[in-house]
DNA sequence: GTGATTGCGCAAGATTCTTGCGTCAATCCT
DNA sequence: AGGATTGACGCAAGAATCTTGCGCAATCAC
């Protein structure tokens, strides 16, 4: 999609504290990447009209709201033709349980993140939908015991 | 951390609109959950002051700046003492390209999400880094193709 | 039934957003 | 080389939003 784009020091710096503070006032961010308000909300709009910045999302403190097991599943599947890989993918979106998943290439086919308010919920899940699945060949889960970084996607 | 937070149905709208959209402003938001803005914003306020809402984050396109390769690499260690561990989890907050880090269980003891400008670069990051570092034991790597789900953290 | 508590909405001042416009520096084209 | 063009900055002003205090109604406790 987008050619490669070319950003000056100011723009990474846009990109930079909008990744830290997704919500900061355009006055605010103006004043830290050392511009005028009108020029940085006219780079900010330029960065969000060209998709470089996709979305401003809040981030939630998942154990607080009663969700306590974050877990990655590797799926394996018997068959990865094209129809089979879109049919598994079309199936991720519609567990609520799963929050993102990625087509990957290597020993497994795909990788979901996975969010459930309690162990049994998710131990459920896995067996009576997930290996379940039509097509699932093999399922690996790491249940994961605490996030140890946590930086924006892309840093410079 | 928190107790479980009590919310009733307009925070919880008010959870799925910022996940959505985190940067909407306070009127549209109050307009969309049916109140007004005053009380929207303090509702808005304290979910952050309790840390329901951790923080605003912007979400960018990482190969319209460079950033071609996304994979994960899950990690085994030789020895799992708390003291390994935790010299672990601090050599992965140190390299770039480790975006975000999970302590697992499983058959892995790390889970990293990865991001790197090309193969070459990720690839010798694995070898001369990963592969390399203290204590490693197993790296095993899944290369994404493309993301087929990506929601917010938290359902309902 | 009465008092306390909680949360809403209104209103007004402060702040921020947004747009148009003039200026200036850098680049491009003869 | 020199004039034209482009691009981006900052100022200023009107519009929109944020923010706070306050009054009122509904709920809860006693």
């Amino acid at each position: 999609m987008p050619i490669k784009a070319d950003l000056d020091a100011i723009d990474w710096k846009i990109l930079r504290e909008l990744q830290d503070d997704g919500r900061m006032t355009n006055v605010e961010l103006s004043r830290r990447v050392g511009i005028s308000a009108p020029p940085c909300l006219r780079r900010v709009k330029r960065l969000e009209d060209e998709g470089i910045i996709q979305r401003y999302r809040a981030l939630l403190n998942a154990p607080a709201l009663g969700m306590d097991v974050v877990a990655f599943c590797l799926v394996g599947l018997n068959r990865q033709s094209e129809v089979d890989l879109k049919a598994f993918a079309d199936r991720t979106r519609n567990w609520p349980i799963v929050r993102s998943a990625w087509m990957v290439s290597g020993e497994s086919d795909f990788m979901l993140h996975c969010l459930a308010p309690d162990l049994g919920t998710f131990q459920t899940f896995v067996i009576e939908e997930l290996t379940s699945s039509p097509n699932v060949d093999t399922v690996r889960t790491a249940l994961t015991i605490r996030q140890v970084k946590d930086d924006g996607l892309v840093a410079i």
